[in-house]
Parts: structure tokens; sequence; C-alpha cells
DNA sequence: AGCACGCCGACT
DNA sequence: GTCGGCGTGCTC
């Protein structure tokens, strides 16, 4: 007798572990390692799925049971991938089949609840009504919910299940499968010849002749879809046929296909530069440099020193991933690769139908695409022969999960390719601190190309103070300069970008006579005008409310309207410009499917003058025609109160300003700012980031901050604000024991900069210095403190945010 | 996390 | 004597 040891489907501390089960002898030879299995688990025998992570002859559990079957034909995951799984589960003290999970392409599995009658006495219906619904057939319990219109108690379900009216039982099925279509092809080819010649003159049997036809001269099995698509024949005329016993049909599995159109991308001649980059990169790689940090400015070319390098790797049999970091804003890139690539590429991100996704991560597992192009998650793709990665704008902060385990695609990238001794590229226009600095220190090879491919020139950059505005008495949105600027553009028919960083109309509202400003009743949150559907809205949780007419507090009539959003400014433009053409992008305008894709096209096109956008604009766009970039406000992400606030503001500005001048005409960048001294804008108005990097590398020592040391940041949550605040001060005790080790550091606890989400208090620790080292060990005490209170905890290391 | 078991009080 | 509330402890 066979035991598999099974990790099952749980994030559940308490169940990550081994449970073994016996293998009965007919699965005896199809159960392998790495195979996912359903298995019944607890005292009720629930049935649960996991995956095989090992086989052996003995056991020390007792009371084993049986597997009860197998959801895949083959196996899921390799060994290997099952050793990297669990590294990172001890990394980011996730449970493993919560690392394993990051490797497949399956969401979780649907359960469905079937339900039969045993018993029909009448007695029972009187207190069960939804009794007269079964029969002594098997029917979907929610089918049953759905006609008597409301939710099955449990505990009905029970007592009537031991009682033996009822039989209840559960199953797993799964959400997707291959897909498959039907392919005919004839049976014999002499006699459908015969068939053919004895009725050429058969009006009645046109169409039956037609398909044969066809058949034959494709001597093949071909897609009845195609068939039905271009001949114009019904289902009844091959039903007529395979009753005959003149074709026959079978199934194929077919791949459903996340790019519809063909790309073509024709190969381009490197210049010197982007040469030298690839020479550099792979002497490097083959002397033990496995990272490349490729800094590169706007329009030097990186993508075509990526594709390069692909396809070396490729012709010695390599497989490689290129990470992006996000699709859906970056339609160009993936069109690029597709084109050059074609077939050979795989697409993967979250946007994708299950079932794509599913084709997609099948085609890359048996090796047809090789080369995955991806977000994020593309990073664990089953790529065979693995030794190339490239994160392209490694600086994104799309590169980290938000959700458990947190992982930074980079890290894991590193770790892949460590096991095979692979290259990773790294590029980018702004680099992260963290990246420069270690490319700077020799830990990674650095690689720089500072003249354009195409060219072009960067844009000049104006900076323009809004105090002096103030004083001026101009109380608009827009400097004199901007409107100048504008006027100007319109004229000449060029087009323009504004940016601003807020979605909606005012960002704050307030009275004058007392200061009350409005905020949402759930969230720590200042509420923000919108002007489409008149009224309030918390950007935190949806919430909509009434303007006040008067001050709820001190019942004045001044309640004025201060900070401007994206839909102010379109409003402003419109006074302003009456005539102008106005587009606007925010997450209040992309609400449909493809409406960022219509928006981007429309503005390319020129249907529009001007374009209104917050960070989304930021990304990949690529007008030709923009010749000015207004950046409305930037003085709110500066002044975020994180270590990483003016790196996002240098990056920020930096890809906004590098919308303009991207075509033929040069471009024109104005910053409007209530701080020009800010070294900040000051170093990125000049396109300067080596001076950046130095001046915020500086305060990075100065305050210890990452890359100097790590943060954990350790966030507590709770609907119940008095306990919240009792154990965090409880947590401080055990934490002040450990910081006796001198080489780590606690802050806190205290509340969140936004101290209350959805009703939900929130405060934090923030713990820097060697905290990879007391990570298990703090995430235990927590554990133990918080297990059976109403706090929930998460923690990260090196945040995005840590708001 | 579920789920069953078991101990306790309330009720026909 | 039965029902259901929740505290406890286990899950191969």
């Amino acid at each position: 007798m066979k035991i598999a040891s099974v990790v099952i489907n749980t994030s559940v501390k308490e169940l990550d572990k081994k449970f073994d089960y016996m293998i009965s002898e007919d699965m005896e030879d199809i159960i392998k390692v790495g195979m996912r299995v359903i298995v019944p688990f607890g005292l009720g025998n629930k049935l649960i799925d996991g995956i095989v992570v090992d086989i052996k002859e003995y056991s020390e559990g007792e009371n084993l049971k049986y597997i009860y079957d197998i959801l895949d034909e083959d196996i899921i995951i390799d060994n290997s991938t099952l050793d990297l799984a669990k590294q990172i589960s001890n990394i980011y003290l996730c449970s493993y089949y919560d690392a394993i999970k990051l490797f497949l392409p399956f969401s979780n599995l649907k359960r469905t609840v079937l339900i039969k009658r045993l018993n029909f006495d009448e007695i029972y219906t009187d207190e069960y009504d939804f009794l007269n619904y079964l029969k002594n057939d098997y029917i979907q319990l929610e089918k049953i919910e759905r006609l008597i219109n409301k939710k099955i108690k449990k505990t009905q379900l029970i007592k009537l299940y031991k009682k033996g009216i009822i039989d209840v039982k559960e199953v797993l099925n799964k959400v997707v499968k291959p897909k498959k279509e039907v392919v005919i092809k004839v049976t014999d080819e002499f006699i459908v010849r015969e068939f053919i010649e004895k009725n050429k003159q058969n009006k009645r049997l046109e169409k039956q002749i037609s398909v044969l036809e066809v058949l034959l001269k494709r001597q093949e099995f071909v897609l009845l879809k195609e068939l039905v698509d271009t001949l114009n024949v019904s289902s009844s005329t091959l039903k007529a046929l395979l009753n005959k016993g003149l074709i026959l049909k079978e199934y194929v599995e077919v791949y459903r296909n996340p790019i519809k159109d063909n790309y073509v991308y024709e190969k381009v001649v490197l210049n010197q530069e982007q040469e030298n980059a690839i020479d550099n990169i792979l002497s490097a790689y083959r002397n033990g440099k496995r990272v490349t940090l490729l800094f590169g400015v706007t329009g030097s070319g990186k993508t075509e020193i990526y594709i390069n390098l692909i396809e070396k790797f490729l012709l010695e049999g390599y497989g490689a991933i290129v990470l992006i970091p996000e699709i859906s804003l970056t339609p160009q890139t993936v069109e690029r690769f597709k084109g050059r690539f074609g077939d050979k590429i795989a697409v993967l991100h979250s946007r994708l139908s299950d079932g794509e996704r599913y084709d997609e991560w099948r085609r890359i597992y048996k090796g047809e695409a090789q080369i995955v192009i991806g977000a994020r998650s593309a990073v664990f793709a089953p790529v065979k022969n693995l030794k190339l990665i490239i994160v392209d704008e490694e600086h994104e902060h799309t590169y980290k999960s938000e959700i458990t385990p947190k992982y930074d695609a980079r890290d894991i990238a590193k770790l892949r390719l460590e096991n095979v001794n692979g290259l990773l590229i790294l590029g980018s226009a702004t680099p992260s601190i963290e990246s420069y600095f270690k490319a700077k220190n020799g830990e990674y090879n650095l690689v720089e190309i500072h003249k354009r491919a195409n060219k072009g020139v960067l844009p000049q950059v104006n900076i323009v103070d809004m105090r002096s505005e103030l004083k001026k008495g101009n109380r608009s949105v827009f400097s004199q300069v901007l409107l100048e600027e504008i006027a100007l553009n319109l004229e000449q028919r060029n087009q323009i970008i504004l940016f601003i960083n807020r979605r909606g109309h005012s960002t704050f509202v307030s009275c004058r006579a007392c200061g009350y400003v409005a905020k949402c009743l759930d969230c720590d949150i200042t509420l923000t005008y919108h002007y489409y559907n008149n009224s309030l809205s918390c950007h935190y949780c949806g919430k909509n409310y009434i303007i006040p007419s008067k001050c709820p507090k001190c019942k004045s009539q001044y309640i004025k309207y201060f900070g401007a959003g994206t839909e102010k400014v379109e409003t402003e433009i419109k006074k302003y410009f009456p005539k102008a053409r106005v587009l606007r992008m925010d997450m209040d305008t992309t609400r449909y499917k493809g409406a960022h894709e219509d928006i981007y096209r429309a503005f390319k096109n020129g249907d529009a003058d001007i374009l209104i956008g917050t960070q989304m604009i930021a990304k990949g766009m690529d007008f030709k025609n923009v010749t000015l970039v207004g950046i409305i406000a930037i003085d709110t992400i500066l002044n975020l109160p994180d270590y990483k606030a003016a790196e996002r503001a240098f990056q920020l500005i930096s890809q906004v300003s590098g919308r303009a001048g991207r075509g033929e005409k040069s471009g024109k960048v104005i910053i409007q700012t209530y701080e020009p001294e800010n070294p900040v804008i000051q170093f990125a108005s000049f396109h300067d980031y080596k001076s950046f990097y130095e001046y915020e590398i500086k305060m990075r020592q100065l305050m210890n901050n990452p890359p100097f040391t790590d943060i954990l940041y350790l966030l507590l949550t709770s609907q119940n604000e008095q306990e919240l605040i009792k154990k965090s001060h409880e947590l401080a005790q055990y934490f002040n024991d450990m910081t006796t080790s001198k080489d780590i550091e606690f802050l806190g606890p205290s509340p969140c900069y936004i101290s209350k989400i959805k009703n939900v208090f929130r405060w934090n620790f923030v713990i820097k210095g060697n905290v990879k080292k007391y990570y298990a060990n703090i995430y235990q005490i927590v554990y133990n403190l918080l297990n059976s209170s109403n706090i929930s905890f998460t923690m990260d290391i090196n945040p995005v945010s840590m708001l």
C-alpha cells in the first residue's frame, strides 16, 4: 500500500502541513508527486483539493483515509517548483499551498451541494416547505434556493439528513476545462467519391456534397465551425452525413486566444548604443553578474534590446519571461512582442478570462510557447528551460503584490533564476533608489543609455510658483503661463495633456465660518465633491453623501469647495476654451471594459485637443502630436508621510513629462507647485536622475530608510478601537524585550495616517533593522497575542505604501 | 477555518 | 426529557 502526503488547499496556519492518505490500488499507477487530488477532510469528511508532495511506503499517522479522486490527468507542478514554493512560503510566511497556488493557473474549485429526497411522508413538508421541490434524484441545493427565493439553513439539512429524510452530498468541480471543438473527416474516400458521382444532379443533396468536396480536398480533420461559417450549412446537413456514415467526428482541444489580431513587427537594426548595451550585458553575465540594471532614458530603445536578448536565448533553446507593469495600460508593448515572436509568445495577466489564462498557461507548460509576457504574476509562469527574465519599468510599484504572500516579482525572479543560473534584466528610465544603489555598489551590473534612439530631445520644463499666482490674485487652477501655453498650442493644432493626481471636482469641502470639513462617516477621509452626480463621495469606501446646503455644525451658509480634481480641471478648461475638444481619463470615465482603450485611441486619432487625466495617463501612452504637458499639482504626492514619496513624485513627473515631444515637434512641460524650490521638482525639471539619486540616497541614509535598512510594516486592524489600542500597547511590551538585540528598532504603536477605513480602525508598528532575521519570531508573537481577538494583522517588508 | 462534540440552561 | 447556545479541540 502506497501513502501520499498531501498539502491541502488552505491558508489557515493550523492546517498548513502534510496530511497522509492511502492510495487505493486502482490509483496507484496514476498518482504522482505534483498532482492535484481530492481528499476527504475533517470529521465531516468534507471534500477538499490538495497537491501530492510526497509518495511513501509508511506513515506515522493513524486512521488514514483514502484519496478520493484525482483532479487532472497529469502532474501540474514539478519537483523543483515545489521546492521553490516551499522557499517562498518560508520567506513570506504564507502557507505552503498559498505558495504553490502562485504557480497554478486555476482559481478555486466550484463546490456544489446536491440533495435528494428519500422519504416522502407528508408530515415533514409543513415544517420544511422546500421538501416539496425535491425528487428522488439529486438536484443542486442552489437551484432549490433560487426556486423558493431564500437560503436553506445548514442546521435544517443536517437534521433532515440524520432523520433519513434526505440525502446530501457535495461535489467539487473544476471551473475551467480545456475547450473542445468538433472536427470532421470523410470515413472512406472511395465511398464518398462514389456518393458524390451518383448524386451530383440531386438538388436536395447539394449542401451535403459541398461539405464532402471540401473534406476531400483538405484530406484531414476540419473544424466543424469553419465549415458552417464558410459553406453556410446547418447542423442538419452534417447530421445527415454522419447518419449515412460518410463522415466521422472527433473532438480536438483548441486554445482560447487572448490576442485576436495578428501583429507583425519587423526587425529593427540596432544602433551602436543598443549593440554595446547587449554586449555589455552578455559579457557581464558570462563573468557571473546575473543581474543587470539597464538604465536608459525614455525612448532609448530598451524594448529592442529586450527583444534581441530574447532572440539570442531562444536560439540556445532557453525560455524567457518579460514583465511589464500593467498590461491593460501598455497594449502597444504586448503588440510589439507578439508581432515579433508570434505563436512563441504567451500572454498572462489578471484581465484574461479563466479559460484564456488556463490555455495560455498550458501552452507554456507544454513548451509550445517559450516566451511569456505579462504582469506581476507572470513571473511564476511554467516556462521550459527558463534562463532570462526581463522586468521592464522595474521601479513600478505594481511588481509588489498587495495580497498575501506580499511578494516582489523582482525578488521572485532572482530566486527562480538563482537555481538555473539565469539572467535578470531590470530596465527603467528612472530606476528605483534601491536598484540603482545596488548597481552603484557593484551588486548589479549597470548599463546606461543616455541617447534617445529616435533622436528626440527631452522636453523643456518650466516650474511655475503658484504662491505668486495667488499674490497676483489668480485663484484659478491654471497659472497665467499655462493658460497662455494652452491657448498657443490649441492655435497651432497641437495636442495637450493635463495631469492632476485626483479625480472628482473638489478634493475637500469645508465651512469657512467654523472650519468644519466634510468627512466620511466610515473612513478617516475627506470627501470629494463630484460634479457629474452632484454628490460628495468617499474614495475609500465609495459611499456617497448629499451635499449640505448649510454647515452641519454651525448652520452657516459659507460652505466652500477647495482643492482640484480632474472634473474641476475639465470644467475650467471648458470655461476658458469653450471650443477645445476635451477628453478625461480617470477611474470615473474608465469604469466600463475597454473604456481605457477607447479614450486612448480617440486621443491618438486626434479626436480631441486636450486630455485630462490622473496617473493613468502617465504610463506607456505614445502620442506623437502632444507638445504641451501641464502638471496641475504635484505637492500632495510629494508631501505624503512615506519614505518613498520623493521617489514616487520624481518618477511621476518624469513619466508625465515624457508624454511631451515624442514626435517631430519638440515638447514643453509646465509644473505648477507651491514649493518650486523643492529639490525633487528641481531635479525632475532638468531630467536629472543622478542628482536626484544623490540627494535622495542621502535622505534615506539620514533617516535610516531602505536601502540602508529593511522596514517591516505591521498593520493592525479592528472594528473595536478600544481593544485595538489596548492590544497594540500590549504588543509594544513584548517588542520591548526584543530591542535589547540592538539590530532591531520598533517604532509605534501609532494610528495610521488613514486611521479608519470602512469602519475598521488601523494602527501600526514600523520596525527597522535586521527584520528578516526576526520576521518569523515577530510573526509568532503577534499571532499568539491576537489569535483569539477580533484584531487582524498583516505584515509586509518594505511596503509600497505605509498609509 | 469548519465542524462535531459536549456541557449547560430553558422550555414544551 | 429535548432543543439550541457556544466553548473546545481536532483535522491524515
